[in-house]
DNA sequence: CGCTAATCTAGAACAAGTTTCAGACTTGAT
DNA sequence: ATCAAGTCTGAAACTTGTTCTAGATTAGCG
């Protein structure tokens, strides 16, 4: 009964050794290499399986289902991703602008590797409670970044709210992006009008 | 080569019989009951087809996926939903209050059918590229209604761009309700946060 | 009415996610 | 070094979405 169940990073991940470690990396990265390749489809959990050199069962004992492989590999990415930005952080002047600017850079980020950001999205949208932990623990990890963008040390409430509808918005633009339904420029506008609710929140109010 | 593939209302849908139109029904309705049962999962399309009394390739002839045949589905709910609102339009006296009134009372429907809501959404969100004219009758309608609760008879693009960003965050908002990551007051103060957007676009602004 | 093309049916077959199981291998503790 | 518990492997089985096929039925037309 004792499973590996790791979450990547931080909290209640049960001390993987060196050879599970390798394991477990492997198999993300044969997941985000199929990604790569054709989105969400194309990461079949047999061949995933064969590419990490990994039997099925064991995968699958790592990963319960293949959303929670694709939401792994998405907290994976999204940990590159915030220590990037840490590195080189957004320059505008307004936190608004900083917001929009950190999110559109993520935005390029992800037109790069446009298959892969379907794979990891779609998985993100379909997940169902099973998932929730691990979904919730991407949501944060979002939340930081944006928060590190704004710079503030102690966001109101009213605050929090702006990040999560940006949050919201960042997601479901990025979904009609993928699926054709939006143009990149329709998803930089989206981006930009929501990130005016930063503005609404932050001057002159304790 | 020529198949039924009917849209539900306006445009291009080739003239069913009277019995085609009527498994049409038998079929969505069948989806509907499954689907308020036990949510995306329970909606299988073997049991859909004994259910509305139809052959298996029958119905995939009339819904090519299991996700065409749940968006549909949401768009018969959704009609339902806008004369609804036709009927009894909101009170409020400011836009972005009205908008927050029409939406709150369409989730106060979804909650009432947690599983349809579920299905729905979830089909929605996941749907790729083949669906996409489907899903953006989908968003249209959406955008119809929102902007009948503005009572705006000319929309600027802001305001086109503050709608977009409310339906995203209304899908968005939706899933992290339907996972169980957010409560209902949760929702609703997302819901009321981005609505703020409205009066950024709306006074004195040609 | 009688024909022809399109549609519908029943059921098999296929694909990919998921589960299961018996046996081999590792690990950690004694 | 040895044993017990836990892990990993390979392969088969199961589930559900999707496709295919051959034969009935239906619809529209002359």
């Amino acid at each position: 009964m004792t499973a590996p169940d790791a979450r990547s990073s931080a909290q209640g991940a049960p001390a993987l050794t060196e050879r599970q470690e390798a394991r477990r990396r492997r198999i993300l990265h044969a997941s985000a290499q199929l990604a790569a390749r054709g989105g969400f489809d194309a990461v079949q959990m047999r061949e995933v399986a064969e590419d990490s050199q990994v039997a099925l069962g064991t995968l699958y004992r790592y990963f319960p289902s293949k959303v929670h492989l694709l939401v792994a590999t998405m907290q994976d990415q999204l940990q590159h991703m915030h220590t990037t930005v840490r590195k080189r952080p957004p320059s505008s002047d307004s936190p608004a602008e900083r917001v929009a600017e950190t999110l559109m850079r993520a935005f390029r980020a992800l037109q790069r590797e446009p298959h892969l950001a379907d794979a990891m999205v779609r998985a993100l949208t379909f997940a169902d409670r099973s998932v929730s932990p691990e979904v919730d623990q991407v949501s944060r990890q979002t939340t930081a970044i944006i928060l590190d963008a704004m710079e503030l040390d102690d966001p109101t409430p009213a605050q929090l709210s702006a990040v999560r509808v940006i949050e919201h918005t960042w997601h479901s633009a990025l979904i009609t992006w993928l699926s054709g339904r939006a143009s990149i420029a329709q998803v930089k506008i989206d981006i930009e009008t929501v990130c005016k609710l930063i503005d609404l929140t932050d001057p002159g109010r304790q």
